[in-house]
DNA sequence: TACAGATCTTA
DNA sequence: GTAAGATCTGTAC
C-alpha cells in the first residue's frame, strides 16, 4: 500500500445485527431458511462494490476487506469479566445466517477477516493504523461510535445506511471532542450495551465539558478535587479506577496479530459467475438480476452454488449460557420469523388444507404439458413421481409421470397405459382405443428434460433414488433434488416410530390417507398392473402422490433448519442418492456356472445328511421344521438341555445344538450341518441366479432410510450378508467376479467401531494402541488379565475380543455369557474387570445414557440423531434394551456416516486421477470396486486415501482410520 | 394369500 | 449385548 491508495474496511458484525433488526424478516422461499440479514448484507455490499467501481465519485478503494467478530471472548474479558456480560445470545433465526454471510463475502471475492480472541473493531484499528502509516486513506464502513477514536485526517467513518461520512470535525460536532479524545470520553460515559461501567452520573455532555477543562482523563482523575460540583466530584473520585478500567476496555488494539497482510487486501474484479451462483442459491432474484446485468453474466447459465449450512448448537443444555435451551421453543411471539415458528406454521397449514383429487388434470397433449412446465418455472418447484411396471427400478418401464407445482396443483401424464382388462393378456394393441390419447414417451422426455435438469428448479420426490434411477435409464440426470423420505429420516430416525414411507408420512403430518396402491390395482390374485388401470383413477392416485409429496416437503424441509439437521441432510443423505443409484445400475457380475455347481453339491450333501438324520431319529420328519425337530429331540429322544422359546416351542437354535453335539450327540451335529447347507443353497446359490440380468449382473437395491443408526441396508438380493465365515460359505463369494480384463477391489475399514469408541470415549490406552498399530484385542487382554501380548494363548485373546464387541453393543453379562458359553457370574466379573481397567468407557456410557434420557435421542460425531423415546420406559427390561441400542448407535452411526462421506467423495476423487474404477457395493465397512487390470495399482492408494480421510475436516479423530485393500478375480480372494 | 416366528447370514 | 434381510414353517384368514 502506498500514498494515494484507499482502504475500505467494512464492520461486518455490526452490519449483520443492524440488517437483522432494521429489515423485515425474510426466508428463502424453497425451504424457509432465514435469510433476511443475509439479504440486507448482500444489498449493502453490492451497493458498496458498485459505488467503488464508479470512478467519477473519487473515493475508489484500492484495498477492501470485510471484518467480523470471531468469538465472544476476547482479551477484554480477562480485564473485566462483566464485559458484554448482559449481551443476549443472537436470535435463533439469526444464528444460521452468520456462516451464510461469511460465504457471501467470499462470493463477492472479498477478503473475509476475523481472528480468535479479537473483536472486529480491533482488527479494523490495526489495519487502519497500518494503512495510515503507509500513507493511504481509510474509509471505515460502520456506524459504531466505538470506531470514532480511529477517525483522523485520512480516516473517515462511513454510515452507509444513513449515507453519512464522518471526519474529525463531524466527530467533534457530535460529541464535543476530537477523535483523539473519544477514548477518554467513552471511558467516562461508559456503555450500557457492552456493560462498560464508566462513571455514574457522567454523560456525553459532561464528559466533553470535563475533557475540555482538564485535557485528558488522567489529568482529570488527578485533579478531580478541583471539580466544583460536589456530587460530580465525589463520583469521579470514587470511580476513578472504574474509569481507568473502562478506558482499557474501550481502547481498540491497534497491534493485533494479522493473518492477512494489508497488501493482500488489494481489490480485484468480482467473479460474476461465482457471485451470481451464490445469490441464486439464496434466491435473491432482484439482486441476482441486478448483479448479473452489471457484471455481464448470464444468470440463466449459472447454477446455484452449493451453500454450506452450519447448524445451530445441538443437545440439551450443553451450553454454558442457560438461555440457549429456551431458544428452541420459540412458540411465543412472532411465529413465522423463526425456523421453528415457520415449521410449526407449515404444519398447521398442512392440516387445514384438504386434498381435492377432483382438481387433478390428466395431460394428453403437448400444449398442456408445456403449460405445466411453465408453472414449475413460476414456482421454482416441481414435485415429481414416476408410475412404472415394477418396484425394481432396474426393471421398471414407465407407465406415466405425475407432478405438482403447488399444494393442490397436480397433474398426471399417461404414457404407457394399455387397455383395461388386458392386464394379464400379453396382447396390447387393439384394446388401446379405450385408453384414449397418450403422449409418446420420447416426446414427454424431450419436453421434461430441460426442467428436470434445470439447476434453478428444485425437484422434489419421495424415495428419489427410485425415480432418479428410472430417469437415468432414460438418459436424464435429474438435479437438484430434495427427498421427503430422507428429510423425514434425518429428522425422525427412531426405533419405535414407524417408517418414512409416503402414506405413513401423509397420515402423520397431513392427516390425510392417500389412495393406496392396493385400492387402485387390487391385491393378490386379482391385482392388475397399473398400466391396465383406468386412467382417471390412476390420475387421482398418481397426482395425489406428487401433491402429497410437495405438501410433505413444505412441512418437513423447514424443520431441518429449525432442528439443526441441515448439514446431515445436505452432506450425508442428498448427495448419496445419485451415487447409490449408479452403483445399483452397474450391478456386480456373477458366475452362473459356479453357483449352479455349488447348488448341485449342496443338494447332494443335504440329501445325505437328511437320510442320516432320519435314521438317527428313527423316523422321517421335516428337518426344516423347528417344531417337529424339537419334538423329536426333546420329546421322543429325550435329549437334555431342552429350553422353550417365548411361544412355548422347543428352542433348537444352532448354539444349543452345538452344545449338544459337544456332549457327544450325533444327531444335533448333523442337523447343524444340514441347516447350514440348506441355508446356503436356498438363500444364495439357488436364489442369486434369479436376480441376474442378461449381462450376468446382479443389481441390489440399497435402502437409505430403514435403519435407526444411519447404516444402509441392501435387499433383492441382500448383498450385505453373503457368507464369509465358513469355508463352504466363502465359496459363494467366488461366484462374484470381475469381467475379463478387470479385477474386483475390496477395501474395508479395520476395526472402525472400536477406533471410534476409543476416540469418542477418549481412552488413552486404546487411542495409543491404535496409533501404534497394535493388536487391539491382545492389548485389551493384556490390560485385563496382566498377560503379556507375546505368546498370549489364543483363548485369552478370544475372550478379550468378545468383550470388545460386547462393549460396542452395550454389553450385558447375559449376552457375554451366551457368546462365550460361560456362566453369567464369570461374564459379570469380566465386565467388572474391564471397567476397572477402562473407567473412561463406563463414564462414556453413563454420559450417553444420561444424554439419551434427557434429550430422547443420541448423536453421531457428525450430528446424525437416533431417537429412543422408550429409554424412559418404566419397564426395566425394555429400558435396558433401549439403553444398549442408544450406546451402540453413536458408534455404529458414526462409522456409517464416515463411509457415507467416503462414498460421496469417491467418484470425484477417482475421476480427478483419471481412473476408471467403478464403485459397486457397500457392506457397512467395506467398498467393492470393479477396476481395469492395469489400473489396480493406481486405484488402491486413491481409494484408501478417500476412506481414511473421510472424517475430515469435520472431525479430527484421535485415532488413525486404517483401510485394508486388495484386488483379485473374485470377491472371496479380494476380501 | 398374508403374516409372525424361528433361524441364519452379514458388519 | 448392536444393526440389518431372506427363507422356511405353521397358522390364521
Amino acid at each position: 500500500m502506498q500514498k494515494g491508495d484507499h482502504l475500505f474496511l467494512v464492520d461486518g458484525s455490526a452490519y449483520i445485527f443492524r440488517a437483522y433488526h432494521a429489515l423485515p424478516p425474510l426466508t428463502r422461499k424453497s425451504d424457509g431458511l432465514p435469510v433476511g440479514a443475509v439479504s440486507g448484507f448482500c444489498n449493502m455490499l453490492w451497493k458498496l462494490v458498485e459505488e467503488s467501481r464508479d470512478t467519477s465519485v473519487g473515493v475508489c478503494p484500492t484495498h477492501f476487506a470485510v471484518i467480523f467478530d470471531h468469538s465472544s471472548t476476547t482479551f477484554r474479558n480477562a480485564l473485566y469479566d462483566g464485559y458484554k456480560a448482559h449481551r443476549p445470545p443472537p436470535p435463533e433465526d439469526l444464528r444460521p445466517q452468520f456462516s451464510l454471510i461469511r460465504e457471501a463475502v467470499r462470493a463477492f471475492d472479498l477478503p473475509c477477516i476475523e481472528k480468535e480472541g479479537f473483536e472486529a473493531d480491533d482488527l479494523i484499528a490495526t489495519y487502519t493504523r497500518l494503512a495510515v502509516e503507509a500513507g493511504g486513506d481509510v474509509t471505515i464502513v460502520s456506524s459504531d461510535k466505538d470506531l470514532m477514536q480511529l477517525v483522523g485526517p485520512s480516516v473517515i467513518l462511513y454510515d452507509q445506511m444513513k449515507d453519512k461520512r464522518l471526519g474529525p470535525e463531524d466527530v467533534r460536532e457530535k460529541f464535543g471532542v476530537y477523535p483523539e479524545k473519544m477514548i477518554d470520553l467513552q471511558a467516562l460515559v461508559g456503555d450500557t450495551s457492552d456493560n462498560v461501567p464508566g462513571v455514574p452520573g457522567i454523560g456525553p455532555k459532561t464528559a466533553a465539558e470535563l475533557l475540555e477543562t482538564f485535557g485528558t482523563l488522567e489529568a482529570l482523575l488527578e485533579r478531580a478535587g478541583e471539580i466544583k460540583q460536589a456530587k460530580r466530584r465525589e463520583n469521579i473520585l470514587a470511580h476513578a479506577d472504574q474509569a481507568r478500567l473502562s478506558k482499557q476496555l474501550v481502547t481498540l488494539d491497534q497491534n493485533t496479530p494479522l493473518d492477512t497482510s494489508l497488501d493482500d487486501l488489494f481489490i480485484h474484479e468480482p467473479d460474476g459467475e461465482k457471485l451470481v451462483a451464490y445469490l441464486k442459491a439464496m434466491e435473491f432474484t432482484t439482486l441476482t438480476r441486478r448483479v448479473a446485468a452489471k457484471l455481464g453474466t448470464d444468470a440463466s447459465e449459472v447454477a446455484p452454488a452449493p451453500v454450506t449450512i452450519s447448524d445451530a448448537p445441538r443437545g440439551p443444555d450443553l451450553d454454558a449460557g442457560g438461555d440457549t435451551a429456551l431458544a428452541g421453543g420459540g412458540a411465543e411471539g412472532a411465529m413465522p420469523l423463526t425456523p421453528a415458528g415457520l415449521a410449526a406454521e407449515r404444519l398447521s397449514e398442512a392440516a387445514s388444507t384438504p386434498v381435492d383429487r377432483s382438481r387433478y388434470e390428466t395431460i394428453r397433449d403437448e400444449a398442456r404439458l408445456e403449460a405445466w412446465i411453465a408453472r414449475a418455472y413460476d414456482t421454482g418447484l416441481l414435485a415429481f413421481d414416476t408410475e412404472t411396471t415394477s418396484l425394481d427400478a432396474m426393471r421398471a418401464d414407465l407407465v406415466g409421470l405425475s407432478f405438482a407445482v403447488a399444494p393442490g396443483e397436480a397433474a398426471y401424464v399417461p404414457i404407457g397405459h394399455i387397455g383395461e382388462g388386458s392386464g394379464d393378456l400379453l396382447s396390447g394393441g387393439e384394446a388401446a382405443d379405450s385408453v384414449g390419447l397418450q403422449l409418446p414417451l420420447g416426446r414427454v422426455l424431450d419436453l421434461l428434460k430441460p426442467v428436470l435438469t434445470d439447476p434453478s428448479i428444485l425437484k422434489i420426490g419421495q424415495n428419489t433414488k427410485y425415480d432418479y434411477l428410472v430417469m437415468l435409464r432414460h438418459g436424464i440426470d435429474i438435479a437438484p433434488m430434495d427427498d421427503t423420505m430422507l428429510i423425514s429420516y434425518v429428522l425422525d430416525a427412531s426405533s419405535s416410530l414407524e417408517g418414512h414411507g409416503m402414506d405413513e408420512l401423509s397420515e402423520r403430518f397431513l392427516g390425510h390417507k392417500p389412495i393406496s396402491y392396493k385400492d387402485l390395482c387390487g391385491t393378490g390374485k386379482g391385482a392388475k398392473p397399473i398400466a391396465a388401470c383406468p386412467i382417471d383413477k390412476v390420475t387421482e392416485y398418481a397426482a395425489e402422490d406428487a401433491d402429497v409429496t410437495l405438501r410433505l416437503w413444505r412441512v418437513l424441509k423447514p424443520r431441518l433448519v429449525a432442528e439443526g439437521m441441515s448439514s446431515v441432510y445436505e452432506r450425508l443423505e442428498r448427495p448419496l442418492v445419485p451415487v447409490l443409484a449408479r452403483m445399483e445400475e452397474r450391478g456386480i457380475r456373477a458366475d452362473r456356472q459356479i453357483l449352479s455347481r455349488l447348488s448341485g453339491r449342496f443338494a447332494q450333501k443335504a440329501a445325505g445328511l437328511e437320510a442320516d438324520i432320519h435314521i438317527l431319529a428313527g423316523e422321517p420328519f421335516n428337518v426344516g421344521s423347528p417344531k417337529q425337530l424339537g419334538e423329536v429331540l426333546f420329546g421322543k429322544l429325550g435329549l437334555p438341555g431342552g429350553k422353550k422359546t417365548k411361544t412355548g416351542q422347543w428352542a433348537t437354535d444352532a448354539r444349543l445344538l452345538e452344545d449338544l453335539a459337544a456332549q457327544g450327540h450325533e444327531l444335533p451335529r448333523r442337523i447343524v450341518d444340514w441347516r447350514q447347507i440348506t441355508k446356503l443353497k436356498g438363500t444364495y446359490t439357488d436364489a442369486l441366479p434369479t436376480y441376474m440380468d442378461e449381462a450376468d449382473r446382479i443389481h441390489t437395491s440399497y435402502s437409505m432410510a430403514s435403519t435407526t443408526t444411519g447404516r444402509l441396508s441392501s435387499s433383492e438380493p441382500n448383498l450385505q450378508n453373503i457368507p464369509v465365515r465358513t469355508q463352504e460359505g466363502r465359496e459363494i463369494r467366488t461366484a462374484f467376479v470381475a469381467p475379463d480384463g478387470h479385477k474386483l477391489l475390496s477395501a474395508d475399514y479395520s476395526q472402525i467401531e472400536l477406533r471410534l469408541l476409543a476416540h469418542m470415549a477418549d481412552i488413552p490406552q486404546l487411542t495409543e494402541a491404535f496409533r501404534q498399530g497394535q493388536d487391539i484385542h491382545a492389548t485389551t487382554a493384556s490390560e485385563m488379565f496382566g498377560v503379556p501380548v507375546e505368546g498370549m494363548p489364543s483363548e485369552v485373546r478370544r475372550r478379550a475380543k468378545a468383550i470388545n464387541f460386547g462393549i460396542v453393543y452395550g454389553i450385558s453379562a447375559f449376552g457375554l455369557a451366551a457368546q462365550l458359553s460361560i456362566p453369567q457370574g464369570e461374564a459379570a466379573s469380566y465386565i467388572k474387570r474391564y471397567f476397572e481397567r477402562f473407567p473412561g468407557i463406563r463414564d462414556y456410557m453413563d454420559r450417553v445414557k444420561a444424554f439419551a434420557k434427557e434429550a430422547g435421542y443420541v448423536e453421531t460425531l457428525f450430528g446424525r440423531r437416533a431417537h429412543y423415546p422408550d429409554i424412559r420406559s418404566s419397564n426395566p427390561q425394555v429400558r435396558a434394551a433401549v439403553e444398549r441400542a442408544a450406546i451402540n448407535a453413536p458408534i455404529q452411526g458414526s462409522a456409517a456416516d464416515i463411509i457415507r462421506r467416503a462414498m460421496v467423495r469417491m467418484e470425484d476423487a477417482l475421476k480427478a486421477e483419471r481412473l476408471q474404477a467403478r464403485m459397486l457395493l457397500q457392506v457397512h465397512d467395506e467398498l467393492v470396486f470393479e477396476v481395469p487390470d492395469e489400473e489396480v495399482e493406481a486405484t488402491i492408494p486413491v481409494v484408501r486415501r478417500v476412506m481414511e480421510k473421510a472424517a475430515e475436516p469435520v472431525v479430527d479423530l484421535a485415532v488413525p482410520l486404517v483401510v485394508d485393500a486388495r484386488a483379485a478375480a473374485n470377491w472371496d480372494e479380494a476380501h
